[in-house]
DNA sequence: CGACCATTTGATATGGATCAAGCGATGTGG
DNA sequence: CCACATCGCTTGATCCATATCAAATGGTCG
């Protein structure tokens, strides 16, 4: 764990940044990195949200305890997304690795007084933001739909979050897929086997996974 | 349906407005007020997002068809909400009058060009988009849940966003509330038959509902 | 009163959860 | 280098919550 020390000192001076407006390249520019072992802990549920992060390997996930002890993953994050950014000032949702990940770090209050300065940096506050809402939603729509196309839904969101052609990295456990799907992960299993069956996708490792989109975006209701 | 025109008309001259920097008084004096009939369409999935709406009276729903046929109702909006507020510039899902509403009507454009001048305006913009990510986010929440807390959730959500005390109206049928939970009708009208049977609350009308918070916090696991 | 629509109630079916056991990879200690 | 423990994943058997299909009831408006 970094010090909150080290954080301060690269975050200070933003104030002398110009034309620099993406809030992408500023973190980029100015985060501070750090890393977290696999299942650590990065910000827990109700912290204050001081810090908006960046991933740079690794993946993320967001979650909430219910109270009959299941957990749901809000959301997931891999290389280059920003994650953290809250409007309020404490964080809803706790966030984890998943795998051993590197992450930029950099002040929110920063951020903010910039905004209030420079309007494009508002502006992509608010994008952020708004992009979140956008993945949420679609999450929304995954969670009433059957196992099955939860599943090949969650598929292509991967295939097409991870840069890669048909055949895909899967970055995080079964057990994950099933908190982010609503599912246990016997039916997780049981899907992936039964979409290889029909031959809609091969996994040649529990972890890989070819997807035929063809055949996936028929079974993708 | 209001013409364009007259939108345009009460639109123009928001440059001038000064010391006004909350989109909600902005939308009070500078909105067009349009009337929508029961379950007529607002706006359309896919369809521009050129106006901001916020609701007079009536209850007005988000909501998206699935491949299937099947509708998810993405969110609720009641008396002085605002909705329709894109960061894009389409509408993901479409809006529906659930009752005979009264809206005002404001050019996003403006909004967005006055945020560019004044941060004030741009902060809200984003507090706005940042407040329906949260209830987004609870929304996830309620659908992973069984059916007995989903209708619980609903039911306190409600109360607490109508100002009334333990006895409150619902201002959508049962296919809505079942729409927006993610069950049949039969479920939710078994549902609440069963927690009037238990003694969580009654249900003098089909629309009425007097909660026993006690109760129902305790069953909202 | 009668027609229509929303809601409730009933009977049955089913998708996914739960409980339980087996399997395959990875890593450790002898 | 092998035996064994561990952990993640798969597979199997059974159960149960909710969907589905169907009918009855109630409330509203002409």
């Amino acid at each position: 764990m970094l010090t909150r020390t080290t954080i301060e000192q690269r975050g200070r001076g933003m104030g002398r940044v110009s034309g620099v407006r993406s809030v992408a390249s500023l973190i980029e520019m100015m985060g501070a990195p750090m890393n977290f072992a696999r299942n650590s802990e990065i910000y827990g549920e109700g912290e204050p949200a001081d810090y908006l992060y960046q991933v740079v390997s690794g993946t993320v996930r967001t979650s909430k305890i219910l109270a009959d002890g299941r957990r749901q993953i809000g959301s997931i994050y891999l290389a280059g997304d920003i994650f953290g950014l809250e409007v309020d000032d404490e964080h809803t949702f706790s966030a984890e690795a998943i795998t051993d990940s590197r992450v930029l770090v950099i002040k929110r209050s920063a951020l903010i007084s910039l905004a209030a300065r420079d309007s494009e940096v508002a502006h992509q506050l608010w994008t952020l933001t708004g992009r979140e809402l956008a993945r949420v939603q679609d999450h929304i729509l995954l969670l009433v739909k059957t196992a099955q196309e939860r599943v090949v839904g969650f598929l292509l969101e991967m295939a097409e979050r991870v840069p890669a052609g048909d055949m895909i990295e899967l970055p995080m456990p079964r057990q994950d897929i099933a908190d982010y799907l609503g599912l246990t992960i016997e039916t997780v299993s049981r899907t992936l086997t039964m979409l290889e069956n029909d031959g809609a996708i091969a996994l040649p490792t529990s972890r890989r996974v070819m997807l035929r989109k063809r055949a996936l975006g028929r079974l993708n209701a």
